[in-house]
RNA sequence: GUGGGCGUAGCUCAGCUGGUCAGAGCGCCGGGAUGUGGCCCCGGAGGCCGCGGGUUCGAACCCCGUCGCUCACCCCA
C-alpha cells in the first residue's frame, strides 16, 4: 500500500473471484448448463441493462427492489436505464419483442444489481442461474423446472436443503383471499409486529412471511390461500404435487411461502439451505408468471422459471463440504538453465500438440524454476541443463515415483503422449472426477 | 434506511492496565542440503499499526470524527 494514496477497491457489495475460486465458479456454471442443456433449454443473452420501466411494471412499484434498491441512472439521451436487478422481466421482455416459438425454453447465468446493504451471502452484484419456460401453463412445466432445480442441487452434492412450495392462485381467487386475510388481520392488528401492522393495507400477504414471533403466531391460523384456490388453481395445483411425487421431488408444503415479486402466480417455490450458518440461507426460488406479459405491455402469455444464486449455492457447498476447490493442474512445465529461448521453442510446440504449458520468465535460477514447476500442478517437467548436448531435453514426470530420463527434442511430444497417458491422458483430476460423476449419474438414472 | 463488531506485514493473527510494541506463523524472495522441485536448515524483503484531529512528557494501545470491512434487521439469490 502506498504511502500516498490507497489504492482503489471493488466497490461495496461487490467482489473480485480469483482462483482457484474462480474455477469453481466456472466448472459450477458448466454444471449448470449442461443440466439445464439435457432438458431442452437454450441460452438466451440479454442486455445488462434495459428501460427501466421493464422492472417496474414487471416486479411492481411498491417492490422494495424496484422502490429502493434499483441501480437506475438516465443515459446521455434521457432515456431512464436500470442495472438489471433479476432475470425473468428481461427474459420476457425479449419474448415479446421476437416472439419465438412456444414453448421457448431458456436458460442463462447472468449478474444482478441491486443496490443493498452487503452482509453474508449478500451482495451489491451477485450471480444467478437461472431458467424460463415461457408459453405454456401446463402443470407438468411446473413440475419439470422445480425438479430441474431441485436435481441440479442434488447433481453437485448438495443434500442438506428444503424446498417449499406454494400455489399463489390467480386473478381469480387472489384477490378475494387478500380481503378475507386483510379482514382477519385488521381483527387482530395489534398483535402483529410493529412493522407488518403497519402494511396490513398495502400488503397483507407479507405478515405470513414475517419471522417475528408475534407475526407467526398470529397467522397461524389465519385463512390460506390454497384453501381459497379457484377450481383452475387448485387443479393446477394437485396436477403439479402429483407430478413431482411421481418425479420423487420432496417438498415441504409451505402455505406462508410469498415471494417479492408482484408477478408470480400459481406455483412458487423456495430453496433453502439447512447448512448454511447465516440469515440468508435462501440459494433459489422461482414460480409462475402467467400475468407478466401483459404487465409489459405485450399480449398475454404464461411461464414459469427459477433463479439460482451462484454465490449462495457454493456458501452451501461450503458448508456441505461438497463441489471441491480443484487442484492446480497443468500437463507440462519447461524449466529452461540457459536462457529461455529453448523454453519459448518447446513450450509452443507443447501447447501446438494441443497439451497445456507453462514456463518461468525473468531467467531465474534453476531451483526457482523447479519450486515453480512444482507449484504450478505439472504432471511431467522439460527439463534444459547446460549439461546436456545439443538436441537433448530431460523428461522428469513429478507426480509418479518414475526417473526422469534424456530424450531428444524431436521426441518430445510422442513421449509425452506416451507419458501423460499413463497419468490420464492430459485430463487433468476435475475433469476426471466430472466425467466419473457423470457416468454415476447415468447408471443412476437408468 | 437502522443497529452491533472490527480495522497491525500478501494471508491468519499476538501486542497485558499508553513508555524498545512494531512481532509470530504461513506465503513470497535468496541460499544450503539434495543430479533438479516437494520435507528440512539458514538468511532476506515487506507495515509510518485505515485516515484525520485531540488528550499526554510520550499512543498501535485513551477520546472524537471520518472512511472501509463485517454481521444483523428489512428484503432477496
Amino acid at each position: 500500500m502506498s504511502s500516498k494514496s490507497q489504492p482503489w477497491r471493488a466497490p461495496t457489495g461487490t467482489h473480485d473471484v480469483l482462483w482457484p475460486e474462480s474455477a469453481r465458479w466456472e466448472s459450477l456454471l458448466e454444471r449448470f448448463s449442461d443440466h439445464v442443456r439435457r432438458a431442452g433449454y437454450k441460452p438466451v443473452t440479454t442486455p445488462t441493462f434495459e428501460y427501466a420501466e421493464v422492472f417496474r411494471r414487471g416486479i411492481g412499484d411498491e417492490s422494495e427492489i424496484v422502490g429502493k434498491e434499483m441501480y437506475s441512472f438516465e443515459d446521455r439521451d434521457g432515456k431512464l436505464l436500470a442495472l438489471r436487478p433479476e432475470g425473468t422481466a428481461p427474459v420476457v421482455r425479449a419474448y415479446l419483442q421476437h416472439k419465438p416459438i412456444t414453448p421457448w425454453k431458456v436458460w442463462y447465468t447472468t449478474p444482478m444489481f441491486r443496490h443493498e446493504r452487503p452482509q453474508a451471502g449478500r451482495y451489491r452484484e451477485h450471480r444467478q442461474m437461472g431458467v424460463e419456460a415461457i408459453g405454456s401453463g401446463d402443470p407438468d412445466l411446473d413440475a419439470e423446472t422445480v425438479w430441474l432445480a431441485d436435481s441440479f442441487f442434488r447433481s453437485i452434492g448438495l443434500t442438506r436443503f428444503v424446498l417449499s412450495l406454494n400455489s399463489m392462485g390467480d386473478e381469480n381467487c387472489r384477490p378475494g383471499y387478500i380481503e378475507r386475510l386483510r379482514g382477519f388481520l385488521v381483527e387482530r392488528s395489534e398483535l402483529l409486529c410493529a412493522y407488518h401492522g403497519a402494511r396490513i393495507q398495502s400488503n397483507p400477504l407479507r405478515a405470513l412471511d414475517c419471522k417475528t414471533e408475534e407475526c407467526i403466531e398470529v397467522t397461524s391460523d389465519a385463512p390460506r390461500l390454497i384453501d381459497h384456490l379457484c377450481d383452475d388453481c387448485g387443479g393446477h395445483f394437485e396436477t403439479v404435487k402429483e407430478r413431482l411425487a411421481t418425479l420423487g421431488v420432496s417438498y415441504e408444503l409451505d402455505t406462508r411461502l410469498v415471494r417479492g415479486f408482484d408477478y408470480y402466480t400459481r406455483t412458487t417455490f423456495e430453496f433453502a439451505s439447512l447448512a448454511i450458518d447465516a440469515a440468508q440461507n435462501g440459494i433459489g426460488g422461482g414460480g409462475r408468471y402467467d400475468r407478466l406479459a401483459e404487465m409489459l405491455g405485450g399480449d398475454p402469455v404464461c411461464g414459469i422459471g427459477f433463479g439460482l444464486g451462484v454465490e449462495r449455492t457454493l456458501i452451501a457447498c461450503d458448508a456441505e463440504e461438497a463441489f471441491a476447490l480443484p487442484e492446480n493442474d497443468l500437463d507440462v512445465f519447461v524449466v529452461d538453465a540457459t536462457g529461455g529461448e529453448l523454453a519459448t521453442v518447446l513450450v509452443t510446440r507443447v501447447r501446438d500438440a494441443h497439451m497445456s504449458a507453462d514456463r518461468a520468465f525473468d531467467n531465474r535460477s534453476m531451483k526457482a524454476q523447479m519450486k515453480v514447476a512444482d507449484r504450478s500442478g505439472a504432471k511431467v517437467a522439460l527439463i534444459v541443463t547446460d549439461e546436456l548436448s545439443e538436441n537433448e531435453v530431460i523428461l522428469k514426470p513429478l507426480r509418479t515415483g518414475s526417473s526422469q530420463r534424456t530424450i531428444s527434442v524431436d521426441e518430445i511430444v510422442p513421449q509425452l503422449v506416451e507419458e501423460l497417458a499413463d497419468s490420464g491422458v492430459g485430463v487433468g483430476p476435475s475433469k476426471i472426477a466430472q466425467r466419473q460423476d457423470a457416468r454415476a449419474r447415468e447408471v443412476q438414472d437408468t
